[in-house]
RNA sequence: GCCCCCAUCGUCUAGAGGCCCAGGACGGCGGCCCUUCAAGCCGCAAGCAGGGGUUCGAAUCCCCUUGGGGGCACCA
């Protein structure tokens, strides 16, 4: 089934990629294995004021986390290189040579001040802002009298004054269609020589065959240009979707200013990617009316375009945290024990007091205890979970720690007569504690759940924890009955 | 101000005229399990923005209103 599709991911390095913008690069991904098609990186570097250091790393480390492996790109090659915009200039002045030979732009000597001043005036007047082509009238004289002037220049497309609407065939909403009098005449090259978006993206798109172009509906106001710009360079349009935005709790745009909107910070979160990947492939999209855990490999074979859904969507946290829960638990032990192993040497894990490195086995040996409480793979909640099974004492939230609702007294009574049933106890296991423990409750005439909480708060200092016998086991007797000997000196 | 997009539970969504007094999921609430906390299981509350059409029949088609969003740079 292997045409010839090819689409493309084009980021601009200006930051770490956020979770709607790596979205759109998901399913352009997504579509490009389906159909076994190229997914090809291009950055769209033509902004020198905006450029961010170490952004283009980002960007291959987000890609690279979730797993979305590009077929060309700037650090691949292929056969359309190089994939940088800012390394293709010769490419965009030929167009722009081209376009102003055919008469179908012009260069517009226009400062920025002045625009800016234009636009102050049509905002106040309530009209629309736009270049008003002061330089289209230009006669040629003028023209190349400032031309051999060298003044500052841009060039700028001849948009058709009047004809019929241009309109979009688009692959998620179908046709839409602009008048080409709300269209001005927009920027082709700018002063500094680098091409704008509009020129760049055409250009590229273009010459590096890219049959889908798949990108966030905010570019939806821009296509007519592009399809402008693409039939007066002659070239035939690649076939446009544009895809639903995310949007932030509060409706707007997702940006820095929504929490952990960078993908690489959920990372830092503890999210793992499958869980990541699941779930945005699900923000827009859907399999059919009851599908929520979906592997990879279902969602290459089910991807489709036609399944897209057209409205906005809000990022639900909430349901990453579920999701990501589900995936922890389906991990195999082994490795949950090594992301747990990591989480825990972490230099904000367990205090440098705890001995490194850990003890591989005995970190399998608590993971059962553990997977069913576990969200995130966040260093501070791994910690939280596991400390008191390295902490010689535990921490104790207070002290003495006797469990609220029972006496001081009782409370060494009861731990008493534990640490006199466990000293002897012969195989340390579950069964055996609980084989010695119920029944030390009938003795000392206490409810099971009574006894069990004092042991519990006395063993790990904490109310809520693993189950008690399981937990005691793996602890293994040398820590649990040094820890109710340090307990009961407390309580003495 | 102008242009464009969108509109089903709080949120993500299913629904392409009768299968829907609208299904699933997260979250919420209640219960079961139970030594605590989870996990798991069961149940409950919660929605077709409003108004006109079209039709025997509308969440589904059309129009208007309203609401939300996006865009209008020598940024992408």
């Amino acid at each position: 089934m292997s045409n010839h599709v090819r689409v493309r991911y084009a980021p601009s390095p200006t930051g770490d990629p956020h979770v709607g913008n790596i979205r759109t690069a998901l399913f352009n991904w997504l579509y490009a294995r389906h159909t076994g098609g190229a997914f090809i990186l291009r950055i769209e570097d033509t902004d020198q004021a905006r450029a961010t250091p170490g952004a283009l790393e980002a960007i291959y480390e987000s890609l690279r986390w979730l797993g979305l492996a590009w077929d060309e790109g700037p650090d691949k090659g292929g056969p359309h290189a190089p994939y940088v915009q800012s390394q293709r200039l010769p490419l965009y002045h030929q167009a722009a040579e081209r376009l102003l030979d055919q008469s179908t732009a012009y260069h517009c000597y226009c400062t920025p001040a002045e625009l800016e001043a234009m636009r102050r005036r049509q905002q106040e007047a309530k009209q629309p802002p736009r270049y008003d082509r002061r330089c289209r009238q230009l006669s040629e004289k003028e023209s190349k009298a400032r031309l051999a002037a060298g003044l500052p220049r841009v060039v700028r497309f001849k948009t058709p004054l009047e004809g019929p609407p241009v309109v979009v065939h688009d692959l998620v909403r179908g046709e839409v269609a602009f008048e080409v009098s709300v269209l001005d005449d927009f920027v082709l090259l700018k002063s500094d020589g680098f091409p704008t978006y509009h020129l760049a993206n055409v250009v590229d798109d273009h010459t590096m065959y890219v049959t889908h172009v798949l990108r966030a509906e905010e570019w939806l106001p821009s296509t007519p240009r592009h399809l402008l710009l693409y039939q007066a360079l002659s070239y035939d349009p690649p076939l446009l979707g544009h895809l639903p935005i995310i949007l932030g709790p509060d409706r707007s745009k997702l940006s820095k200013r929504h929490g952990a909107t960078s993908l690489l910070e959920y990372r830092q979160e503890g999210i793992l990617p499958d869980a990541m990947f699941n779930f945005l492939a699900l923000l827009g999209w859907s399999l059919d009316e009851k599908t929520e855990i979906i592997s990879r490999s279902d969602l290459v074979r089910h991807f489709s375009l036609e399944r897209i859904v057209k409205s906005a969507a809000i990022f639900n946290g909430e349901k990453l945290l579920w999701m990501n829960g589900m995936y922890l638990r389906q991990l195999p032990p082994d490795e949950l024990a090594r992301h747990v192993l990591a989480a825990l040497e972490d230099a904000n894990g367990l205090p440098p007091s705890v001995t490194r490195p850990l003890d591989s086995k005995y970190v399998e040996a608590i993971i059962p205890l553990v997977r069913d409480r576990l969200k995130t793979l966040k260093v501070d909640e791994v910690r939280d979970l596991c400390s008191f099974f390295f902490l010689e004492p535990p921490h104790y939230d207070v002290l003495p720690p006797a469990p609220k609702g029972m006496e001081k007294a009782a409370a060494r009574r009861a731990l008493e007569a534990t640490l006199g049933a466990l000293e002897p106890l012969a195989p340390f296991t579950p069964s055996a504690l609980e084989g010695v423990l119920r029944p030390l409750a009938e003795r000392l005439s206490v409810k099971t759940g009574e006894l069990f909480g004092a042991i519990r708060l006395a063993v790990t200092g904490r109310a809520a924890a693993p189950p008690l016998f399981d937990t005691l086991a793996v602890l293994g007797r040398e820590r649990v009955l040094a820890r109710l000997r340090h307990v009961l000196s407390l309580l003495g």
